[in-house]
DNA sequence: ATTTAAAGTTTACATCTGTAATTTATTATA
DNA sequence: TATAATAAATTACAGATGTAAACTTTAAAT
């Protein structure tokens, strides 16, 4: 299995970012992620590094001063994935044993899935 | 953030293993592991001496030969935890989001949200 | 043109994880 | 009891991850 794409914790704090906004400067993602914690400039400029070898940000160069970076994996791409890692390890794949999980531990109440239904309803 | 209480996927393989049979020899689990992929013995060895360090498993010395091992921390919670760490890394913590990517996935239709309610009034 | 500052890139390092070999202790057998 | 077999426990090692320093290139200022 290729750890290529796999995109880690630390990583997805700057694809979350680059799935926002297109494309921004290192500068940018840099002052974005320094809300709060202090992260120190290199760690971040690293995951970038990382996210352009493992095949997820691409960096562009362009004429002005600063290069660009754009992610080229989708979120909904990712999200696909890691939905389907996270059903098959913990609930052998099943998203019925899931709901039901979730239910039991009062994550979903009736009420959300009631309003689930009507959205879907309305949608169509 | 401690580590400790963390269970990797090679060490989630004998926790599924200790929380359906209650305590198991080492030889036991090896032989329960050993369907279909060899893994060879002492990587499961070592699993289970990094899951007592991690808190999770212990180890009961008894009268018999061989030492049996048990979990300590219960599936629940386990799951709790797991489920709540998905939800903040990629739905923001907001188990709606995840249910409305999970319909736009098609990974559950309406009827398994009908299902679902069904279950719960029969439930109570 | 030389120095300095900023941006870009590579390297380093500790911890975690998957994998397995090695060593030590215990028990059974010649 | 000495030896062989088995179980228990420790150590090893490569790749991944979080973190950051070091080095190199480019651009700006003197």
């Amino acid at each position: 299995m290729n750890k290529k794409y796999n995109i880690t914790d630390a990583e997805l704090e700057i694809m979350n970012l680059l799935w926002e906004e297109e494309a921004l400067t290192l500068n940018e993602i840099v002052k974005k992620l320094s809300k709060g914690e202090e992260k120190n400039k290199n760690t971040i400029k690293t995951l970038v590094y990382r996210l352009i070898e493992k095949g997820s940000v691409e960096s562009i160069i362009g004429e002005e001063k600063q290069n660009k970076f754009k992610a080229i994996v989708s979120k909904e791409k990712f999200l696909k994935k890691e939905n389907e890692n996270f059903l098959k390890r913990l609930y052998n794949g099943s998203t019925n044993k899931l709901l039901l999980n979730f239910v039991e531990e009062k994550k979903i109440s009736k009420k959300d899935l009631q309003d689930l239904l009507d959205l879907i309803d309305e949608e169509l």
